[in-house]
DNA sequence: GCTTAACCTGGACGC
DNA sequence: GCGTCCAGGTTAAGC
């Protein structure tokens, strides 16, 4: 493995972020399952936007400890963004010696994701992404998000060297989902969720500007219930919303991986109960207990790896 | 308070 | 090539 960055990097990627002891794993962050729309090109670096800002980012791959190239478009160096959106203020080794404390299984996730971190997503994009993945496989969320913002979403201009394309686009405003064709949705694989999506963005634009964002100064149980009081919106979707954008970092989202894992680790007895809302808090209960404020952090530790574990199960030539 | 079926559809798998 | 099953969930009806 090469520590050494490519030319396209030196050359392009003029910021740097690295803090010493402080472990930042940009890969195993992006890969995790809480984002839908990042890629990474043929040379490792990975492009997406936040907000209105595009992002290109490279670091030697598993050497959470080595530093972060990255660069913003169009204005560059947009340095309190960057550190807001990957939540570089936070400090991950005190988390660790706790979680670990807490649960043996914490010791090799910790290993192998080591540097992974929730990211603070814009509110809009995540709660209409997560609107996608009831029922649905990881890469038909990704298309369908990647085509939502192509439809619906502003440009933004790109240099020439970018792998994809001369723009990509911004998340779309809620004002102009409500106008979304549901046709065309269907026809970009939303399904049975494309009424959903031009009905919420009604709600969220009829609420008045800004209502997602208001509820990271909410607390964690009132922004559940507003979230939950949506038609469309369950206890699960609520969870990733207020967990990997509305600072709720207690929030634990109970899906398939991580009932398998709260069964094995927490209660074996309830394997084979349903997931009642009665189970599904008892199981987020389970970890907030064994994993104190920053549960949320923890659980994408695990849930990763269940995750991992799933894919060598499909594909054993990823061992 | 729990169980079940319906909601879309691409891809994997068995035949 | 074709049929069947499954996937990061939610909801409402029936019991």
């Amino acid at each position: 493995m090469s520590l050494l960055a490519p030319a396209v990097v030196q050359e392009h990627l003029s910021n740097v972020w690295q803090k010493p002891g402080e472990p930042f794993n940009v890969s195993a962050t992006l890969e995790s399952g809480q984002a839908f729309r990042w890629r990474k090109d043929v040379a490792g670096i990975w492009w997406g936007t936040v907000g209105k800002v595009a992002f290109a980012v490279w670091q030697a791959e598993g050497s959470p400890f080595s530093p972060v190239f990255w660069e913003s478009f169009p204005v560059a160096g947009q340095t309190e963004l960057f550190e807001d959106f990957f939540r570089l203020s936070l400090s991950l080794p005190t988390l660790y010696a706790e979680w670990e404390s807490a649960e043996a299984e914490m010791d090799a996730c910790i290993q192998s994701f080591c540097g992974l971190r929730v990211l603070r997503q814009d509110p809009v994009e995540c709660f209409f992404g997560f609107q996608c993945a009831s029922c649905n496989t990881v890469i038909k969320i990704e298309r369908s998000v990647r085509k939502l913002a192509e439809r619906y979403g502003q440009p933004i201009l790109m240099p020439e060297w970018c792998p994809f394309g001369p723009v990509l686009y911004a998340f779309p405003e809620v004002e102009s989902l409500t106008s979304a064709d549901e046709a065309t949705l269907r026809a970009d694989l939303w399904g049975f969720r494309a009424p959903r999506v031009i009905a919420l963005a009604s709600i969220l634009a009829s609420e008045g500007e800004g209502v997602l964002h208001r509820l990271r100064s909410v607390p964690y149980m009132e922004a559940h219930a507003y979230l939950c009081s949506l038609q469309g919106i369950g206890a699960k979707v609520a969870d990733c919303i207020c967990l990997f954008c509305l600072d709720k970092d207690c929030a634990v989202p109970i899906d398939t991986h991580t009932r398998q894992i709260a069964v094995r680790l927490f209660s074996p007895d309830s394997s084979s109960r349903s997931l009642t809302p009665r189970v599904y808090a008892m199981m987020a209960d389970a970890y907030r207990e064994r994993f104190g404020l920053y549960a949320g952090w923890a659980q994408q530790y695990l849930f990763f790896g269940e995750l991992r574990r799933a894919e060598r199960f499909m594909d054993p030539k990823l061992d």
